[in-house]
DNA sequence: AAAATGTAGTCCTAATACGAACTAGTTTGA
DNA sequence: TCAAACTAGTTCGTATTAGGACTACATTTT
């Protein structure tokens, strides 16, 4: 086989370690006020929500809905949240926040924004602007791969 | 607590999905390959090298050295690399590919690249480097943060 | 309305992931 | 040179992760 152009490879290197290092900040910060990356983004999904099915999590959050059950049953045994029958449909749950969940999302989330915020102080808004640009073209770019795999239901 | 600017809370939703999308994309193909995603990492990484430490191939592929005894193991379990011990350090392995691992490599490396390549062809030689040079940037904006956290060797 | 097809959520398995504790070999400093 | 401080790699515990199989309910088709 050919040698494929490899010109893309530094910018998926960078997208990804750069991606992984907020990740890494993000998590680290998360931890400290005692949740896991996943839990505190349903949580966070959650706030200043009426509720949501699994399925709409799923794509809220980029988890996996094999992994969601696991998260929302742990978040369940703290009492963060509890699902719901739907009105709607009968194979699906209402998750919600109870008052104890939606008193921690309104006590972490601005802390942890306030926490991500000056990671991003060198920035301009116009930069921002054309950085978020780049990355939805380029996202973009991927979506019909991902679609053609099976399923994958998130 | 002040509602702290939200301003680049879009550019992290954007550049966590899109890295997601990436690494989905990429998956999707890897395990078609035969290989988890992180067993492929490894492989790429030991590709044309003489070997490295466990340690050098955690820097290189952002696996944590815990992970990395395991996804080594099952390599090793493969037939795929092998450890020999460090001429220099009495505690650390050389980890290198076998020369079954090195036919792997030469296979699907390229097909690898070639799989992903079309997904850039949208994309201007210009605007990939300014694109990198952004992500580049902001990820140095990260690295404190990280390394303020307590070792976590990588 | 019965059949065919589709979808939401759960359960399972294998592989990560992270952090912490631990072993053993290294380097530093008094 | 000997103890203190470090470091490489392994091991362990808990939480995800992806994907596929499965159940139960929904929607579409005939």
């Amino acid at each position: 086989m050919q040698t494929p152009n490899k010109r893309f490879m530094p910018v998926v290197r960078a997208l990804v370690s750069c991606a992984q290092s907020f990740e890494r900040c993000s998590a680290l910060h998360v931890r400290e006020l005692g949740l896991t990356p996943a839990q505190f983004d349903i949580i966070a999904t959650l706030g200043n929500s009426a509720g949501m099915t699994c399925k709409e999590l799923g794509e809220k959050t980029l988890i996996t809905k094999g992994t969601m059950t696991g998260v929302l049953d742990r978040l369940e045994q703290k009492a963060l949240v509890s699902r719901h029958d739907s009105p709607d449909d009968g194979r699906s749950w209402i998750t919600r926040l109870t008052r104890k969940g939606q008193a921690l999302f309104e006590d972490i989330f601005p802390r942890h924004l306030a926490h991500l915020a000056p990671l991003f102080a060198n920035f301009s808004d116009a930069e921002l602007g054309s950085f978020h640009h780049q990355l939805t073209r380029l996202r973009a770019a991927f979506e019909p791969v991902i679609q053609t795999g099976t399923d994958k239901t998130r």
